[in-house]
DNA sequence: ACTCCTATTGATAATTGCTCTCAATAACAC
DNA sequence: GTGTTATTGAGAGCAATTATCAATAGGAGT
C-alpha cells in the first residue's frame, strides 16, 4: 500500500476518511462515480463522513494522480480510480449506462496537431454517446 | 433564411429574441460563447431580453440542430453556430483561449467500435487541452 | 384588420453542484 | 505524552441553470 507513503511524503496525512474513499473507488474500478455516489458508498464504511470531505478528497487524489476526472457531460463531474490503463467511455443517451473502451486514437491526433499547429497538447477529453445494446431495440 | 421555416414547421414561433440570439451566434462563428456572453451580446440588439430566454433559446436551437453544445470544461456550457463543418477545440489551460482544429480521427474510432462492441455511437465530444503559442514560453 | 388560442417572454424564486469558513478534532513528528 | 498543524463536519455561500407564472404577442383562421 504505497498510497499512505505517497500521501505522507507530500506532507498529507492518512485519515480513515481518505482510506474509505479510496477503497470505494477501487471497488468500482471502471465505473465513473459522481461525488454524491462516492459519498453514499463511503458512508457505508465511515458513517460520519461529510460531503465536503468527499469533494476535497477526490480533488486531492486527482492532484496526486491516484484518481482521474471523467467528463460524461451529465451535470456533475465523475471520478474513477487511475489504473494506468488509458481509456475512454461510451455513454448511453437513453439509460445513462457507461461502458469503457480501450482504444484511443487521440495520440495520433496529437501527433498531427504537433505538425500543423503551434499549440502544445498536454491532455484531452473524449466521450462517445449513443445507444447501448439494451436500449437499441427501443430506439 | 430557412430558419424561420424550420421553426414554424415544428410549431415554434419566430420572435425577435430568437432572431437576435441567432444573429449573435452567426457573428461569432467558430467562437464558443457561454450563455452569459450570448446574453450580453444579444442585449445590444434587443435590450429587453431576459437571461432565461437566452438559456431557453440556446436549448431550442440545439434541439433543432442549428447550434452545437461545446464542452470546454470551464464551469459553464458553451455554444456555437452549427456550420456543418465538423471540428473540435484546443483550449489553452493557461489563458483560456480557444482555437479550433478541423481534423477529427473519431470517425475511424467509431468504425472500430462498430466492430468490437454492440454499442452504437451517434455522437462524440472531444476537447484538447494544452498551451497556446503565446503562453508556452511562460510555462 | 380583428380575434382567439396558445407559445413565448421576463422577472424572480428555486434548485443543483460545488466551494468556502471556521471552530473542533485528530495525525504524527518529536 | 505533547504540541503543531493538517483535516474534518456542518452549514453558509456561490455560480450556473431551471422552474414558475402572470403578462404578452405570434400567427392561423376569419
Amino acid at each position: 500500500m504505497d498510497v499512505k507513503r505517497r500521501l505522507r511524503s507530500r506532507g498529507y496525512r492518512v485519515t480513515p476518511q481518505r482510506e474509505a474513499v479510496l477503497e470505494v473507488l477501487r471497488e468500482n474500478e471502471g465505473v465513473p462515480l459522481d461525488p454524491e455516489a462516492v459519498f453514499e458508498f463511503t458512508r457505508e464504511r465511515y458513517a460520519g463522513i461529510g460531503l465536503a470531505t468527499v469533494y476535497r478528497t477526490l480533488e486531492l487524489f486527482c492532484d496526486l494522480g491516484l484518481v482521474l476526472r471523467v467528463h460524461l457531460h451529465e451535470g456533475s463531474q465523475h471520478y474513477e480510480i487511475n489504473t494506468g490503463k488509458h481509456h475512454h467511455h461510451m455513454v448511453c443517451v437513453s439509460c445513462g449506462s457507461v461502458e469503457e473502451f480501450k482504444g484511443c486514437v487521440v495520440d495520433e491526433l496529437e501527433e498531427s496537431i504537433r505538425e500543423d499547429s503551434d499549440f502544445v497538447v498536454t491532455s484531452h477529453c473524449l466521450s462517445l454517446f449513443g445507444y447501448c445494446p439494451a436500449c437499441l431495440p427501443a430506439r
